[in-house]
DNA sequence: TATGAATGAGACTTCATTCAT
DNA sequence: CATGAATGAAGTCTCATTCAT
């Protein structure tokens, strides 16, 4: 592939994300998102075959951005708690590195349209957390209830931090992040 | 003349919600929602100015109806925990009774559309809770931390474990319910 | 009739034709008119069968009135170039005080609708003045030319110096009336 | 890509044009100009920003090529009656050569919507026939009246007489124009 | 008579998508 | 590959008119 053609794809996706994150899906069309891309608005039919596929393709681009990120860095030989709150951190990293990324994750995670477009898909990706709570539960480390919810008092707590900090709400330190980590923690281990 | 049908208005938010969450509000017209309601095309603008009004109201009255239940039988000198185990009981119940108004609420609570249309809103109708934490805080009973941080590993968690219920990845029982609630109580108590 | 009924149709009338003058017929919808006149849609229809049919009677109804000003205070027994400058001296005093009358006149007396609603009725109520230019020619007193340029080059220079006056292009005095009615005599007497 | 069809620009103006004199605006919907135009009802908007553009560049399309027609051959080293009468003549030429043209100027150079839409481009265009009559002013061969006076003696009864003509009630002929043209001369020469 | 809620046809306009260039 | 003019289906909304009250 040329170095001129993976740009435009590239910036095809940022405009996209960008335009939605900003006024919303519904509001968002082709020509729109073409003319932010700085491309003719047929050329966005030359890298997706139509506006849901295009959508899909963001939303399991991102998805799987997010999912790399997260455990860049893991040692699986350390312990469980570690492995935790790294994942943690680097999860809170990712957040505030990637605003459009993440806003538009949590944006449509849960939309009629996604979970039409790629239910599958996105529970394939989520599977490598999954299994590091079960380790852990098998180790004895974290409570023994449904892994959902181990699941879901980990990471949920994070997702509204980071959404009420990007709304203005909310300041992020180092300290604080340490202490989220720690709460998050505490309400999961045995 | 022929006097206004509030039963009318009632049928046109009904199919509108409904719509909206089974395939999303790009998808939602104003036609299919007056289809599904049984009214003309034109009535729902004898109820409503237009398509953002009536997404906004459709909003507020969702978010109003979900904030009264929530206090329902609330006695303001009963010890704080149990008055936040019966608040969370109630949020629950509500989730639990009220599919259609809880999925929409939480579909559209962080789009960039509700954010224009009734930022302002929705902060005036969350002040009782805030209140009620600030409330514990003084009384040294909640942690001494960002307020923020409290509301949302109370009530976040819930959320997400209500929507893996709908989804058909979580199911509750009574025993279930009681173990979260303290979960969240858990993870805020001083 | 009641006077009641008498004053409400009245005021239709009145709010049809300043609304047409102000906003043009195709931005004046029925609800508007009915507004204006301070009573409900649906009585617009009580007087008038549909829209067409009061845009014809409108017409007509300001048509019948011009003309019968027009000719007020005519003494048939004076000399013909007396009568003329009366004439000409009633209508420019009827157009000054009946500006929304002659500006609604002025606007659609050409106009496809009128044309197509009431082209025979129109003609009927100009014959007396066609008639008056007919009987001058007979007496010499006119040139011998087709009556419709006699007609033509009486009146139509001061309807559009009224429409320039309406604009606030054009300020009339009592000596600019009697210029410009001498004239449009001069133009015309044999 | 395909280029733009300047025969199809061409092609929805005379389709307007045509369709707004035949029903009259009110009647003219964009899709019975697509119609009519044979294009899709898209496409006008390739060309027009919507309605309102759409009717305002119409008429300045139309009135900038009347005022180009009328100078055509005039020669400013002439006596002014000279270049007058062939000004007048001018005109009557265009109107009877451009029958569509000239009754849509005619229907809505007073309209509402005009002066709301495009006042000023109007009166620039009118410009050089107004400096034309002022320099014969001076040039003490008009009377020594408001120069308004003198434009609406000049051309108002030709519009009126076309008018007419178009009508059905009014037969031009050589001779004819040449009287009409005389009597407009009479009217305003010193 | 008078009202105005209700209707549904139709208006304007947008937009995903195609295709000649 | 890239462009953007062209399409036509579909969306939002208005409005003349009707009719139960």
């Amino acid at each position: 592939m040329r170095y001129k053609d993976a740009d435009k794809k590239e910036r095809i996706i940022i405009a996209a994300i960008q335009l939605i994150n900003e006024v919303g899906l519904a509001e968002t069309s082709m020509s729109k998102i073409a003319k932010n891309a700085g491309v003719s608005a047929g050329t966005i039919y030359v890298y997706f075959e139509n506006k849901e596929d295009m959508i899909k393709k963001l939303f399991l681009t991102v998805k799987t951005d997010m999912q790399q990120k997260i455990f860049r860095g893991i040692d699986g030989s350390l312990p469980i708690e570690v492995q935790f709150k790294q994942i943690l951190k680097n999860y809170m990293d990712y957040v505030v590195k990637n605003k459009d990324y993440f806003l538009f994750f949590e944006q449509y995670i849960n939309s009629p349209l996604i979970q039409k477009l790629c239910k599958e898909e996105t529970q394939i990706i989520a599977k490598p957390l999954i299994e590091f709570f079960e380790r852990g539960k098998e180790q004895g480390i974290f409570k023994q209830i449904d892994t959902n919810l181990i699941f879901i008092y980990a990471f949920s707590p994070l997702m509204q931090i980071a959404k009420k900090h990007f709304n203005g709400e909310f300041e992020f330190t180092e300290q604080k992040v340490d202490e989220i980590i720690q709460m998050s923690w505490d309400s999961i281990k045995a």
